[in-house]
DNA sequence: CTGGTCCGTGGGAACCTTTCCACGGCGAGA
DNA sequence: TCTCGCCGTGGAAAGGTTCCCACGGACCAG
């Protein structure tokens, strides 16, 4: 391919000359600026972007590591991540780590070798992206959805532990209390914020722990949400509603029903968590709790631009914490003869069904220090997970 | 960061000498590897990707152009390949077009400027991936999905005429004789061949093309899906089947359907196109052709590193067609009292219904001159499409 | 008329790696 | 003993760009 100095060569200029004329820079002629465009078209030449970057030393691109690739909680965010750093004029080079850590951190290092100019970071440990800081201190990292520790680095998540505990309310106003929770791997810090909501929701409402069963699981996939409820179904014939916590798990929930012929809502209610656009045609429509997934992922790639373009305070990690809402369907309906429930049909089922369900669930978050300076949680966060100055 | 040339000081060896040492060259002595690699690890030295990249002329990155990120069919074919890269040590950088064709040629552009070693493309024009050709003739380039047109570039396509007709004679089958397509953009190749497919089993059963209306619309997604089927509902009484040729809008169309109060399958039979894991669970199973999208995916992935490895041979294109299977559930069923429905409840349902859905739908395919010679095509394909030597 | 400034251009250094060549030493075969 | 070849190493070139500095000319003001 043809380089600059072919460019050079057949205008008779100077390198330096050439490569001003190329990128815009005003202290050249404009004839000669004519020609050695002509020139760059007839040679067919393209810049080297590498060279450009090994020079420049950065590289308009930033590395997405997500863990699941087919998941369209994470690939949403990827979507509009991209789209975000597109009009910025950053690719996306995109990793999977499959929710396997040695993966996550090989992942890692592919892409500060490869000199990202950032990362958004889907943890799959504890550990978290503290790994980037020991390989490059310099390099800005936010954590997407999960959060690694108490480490000083930018974050971007949802609400869980809210939007489990909705969901849990939603529930008990139906007259649950017997309510089975479907969760994910232990160790993932979303898990832990789902759990805790439901744990602490299910207390509130002083249901008992052992009425309340947790059932961890290998994966957030169809095959354990399936499995898991055939368990309830064979072991707990107490339960009378079931908190899937991921749409792909309550969609193999409701599969699961629907194969031993258990009537939703009316045998069992199922929730289900995160708002995909099939929610609402499933058999039945489900009731869920939905994330502002598309904010969320825009404000990741804002957070990370913003710490790209400024220099970063050491120790000042920003956190963003999204609400989201509530979405009644009908896959929820008052608990079957359980004790307090007067209506033995089990039919009446929630009024607020088929509300809509795109509107914007938050209001427009801003990054601190970009503008206004409200952060998007409603109510002051806790301690740990609040902006710290 | 530590560079090579502190690592050399360190250690007071040549930069050659450590070069090596790190890359595992043979020639060096074990005890200086030792030295040089604790030296780099106490200097926390990563080498430069970049510079590598530079010197080799050659990135390990491939980049891959799907018009959305939120669909998918694209998602889950980024997802596969990614794996197959990163499986032989590849990244992958994930543009997205929106089916915007000025962006999908800046994104063409971006890439090769980029100096990825190959690219996997869903064109979202006519012209295709020819663009590539002009800008780096030795750039590998699979198109996928969707054909360009005759340049002699390598694809991976799936057998969506073939689909198109699988699902009409099911519905034929079934006593439908006026069928409404809900199609998507006119000039899009998957389009053309859905359409063609369609129009060419109406032919083949004696159809009236008046009886059997495709609706063109701006996009396979869920809205024109709802708009399409409510013009259908307004202005064809006589349809008893709606073909929506993606699963997007066969969703959108449910849903407006649904609305209605139109019941699937009694009043309208309803088909999808591919496969999503919801279609199963969605109000009702929906009847569709699935296509083998890992497998294409992993192919198409195979194809490029082929092309990357060996120096292409000019005008030797190779193009693969992957064959779909037609999953019969329940969104569809005898016509309501068209002419010759012999059962008026309309309530028969087809036989098949809840049958597996996920098995291995195609036969483990080899890229030609990579083994096994068979393409994964059943029946040969048509002149223009087969692999030609 | 001269000194200073700005403009447009040329040349070289720098970015960091890999790769090629050369060189000294050493063992083995002639 | 001499030579050949191999081994381990150092040095330098190359890869293609950007950026800094210097330089000549023109122009303006004193």
């Amino acid at each position: 391919m043809a380089t600059l100095k072919d460019v050079a060569q057949e205008t008779g200029l100077g390198l330096g000359t050439v490569s001003r004329a190329l990128s815009g820079h005003p202290r050249v002629r404009p004839e000669t600026r004519q020609q050695v465009e002509s020139a760059a078209r007839k040679l067919g030449y393209q810049s080297n972007g590498l060279a450009r970057a090994l020079r420049q030393s950065h590289s308009n691109a930033v590395g997405l590591i997500i863990p699941d690739l087919e998941n369209e909680f994470y690939t949403t965010a990827a979507s509009v991540v991209q789209s975000a750093l597109a009009a910025e004029g950053y690719r996306l080079v995109l990793c999977c780590s499959n929710n396997i850590p040695e993966v996550d951190a090989t992942l890692l290092g592919s892409l500060v070798e490869s000199r990202v100019d950032g990362i958004i970071h889907v943890p799959c440990t504890a550990e978290g992206s503290v790994r980037t800081r020991e390989l490059n201190p310099d390099l800005p990292v936010v954590e997407y959805a999960r959060q690694s520790g108490g480490y000083a680095v930018d974050a971007v998540i949802g609400d869980d532990d809210r939007g489990s505990a909705e969901l849990v309310d939603h529930l008990v106003e139906l007259g649950h209390r017997h309510i089975a929770m479907i969760a994910g791997p232990a160790d993932l810090s979303t898990t832990k914020a789902r759990v805790a909501g439901f744990r602490q929701a299910c207390r509130r409402h002083r249901l008992l722990n052992r009425d309340c069963p947790v059932l961890y699981g290998p994966a957030y996939d169809v095959d354990w949400g399936a499995a898991a409820t055939e368990e309830i179904l064979r072991g707990r014939p107490d339960v009378t509603a079931i908190f899937a916590s991921s749409s792909r798990s309550a969609l193999g929930s409701l599969k699961a029903l629907n194969e031993r012929g258990v009537r939703v809502p009316e045998d069992m209610s199922v929730v289900g968590f995160l708002n995909p656009m099939w929610f609402d045609v499933s058999d039945p429509p489900l009731t869920t709790y939905e994330l502002p997934l598309s904010d969320m992922g825009a404000m990741a790639a804002r957070v990370l631009l913003e710490r790209i373009r400024s220099p970063r305070a050491a120790g000042d990690a920003n956190v963003v914490r999204f609400q989201g809402r509530l979405v009644v369907r009908s896959s929820t309906a008052r608990a079957r003869s359980q004790g307090t429930s007067s209506d033995p049909t089990g039919r009446s089922r929630a009024p607020a069904a088929r509300e809509p369900v795109r509107d914007a669930a938050s209001p427009p978050a801003k990054v601190r220090r970009a503008g206004a300076t409200s952060a998007p949680t409603r109510k002051p966060a806790s301690a740990a997970l609040a902006p710290h100055e």
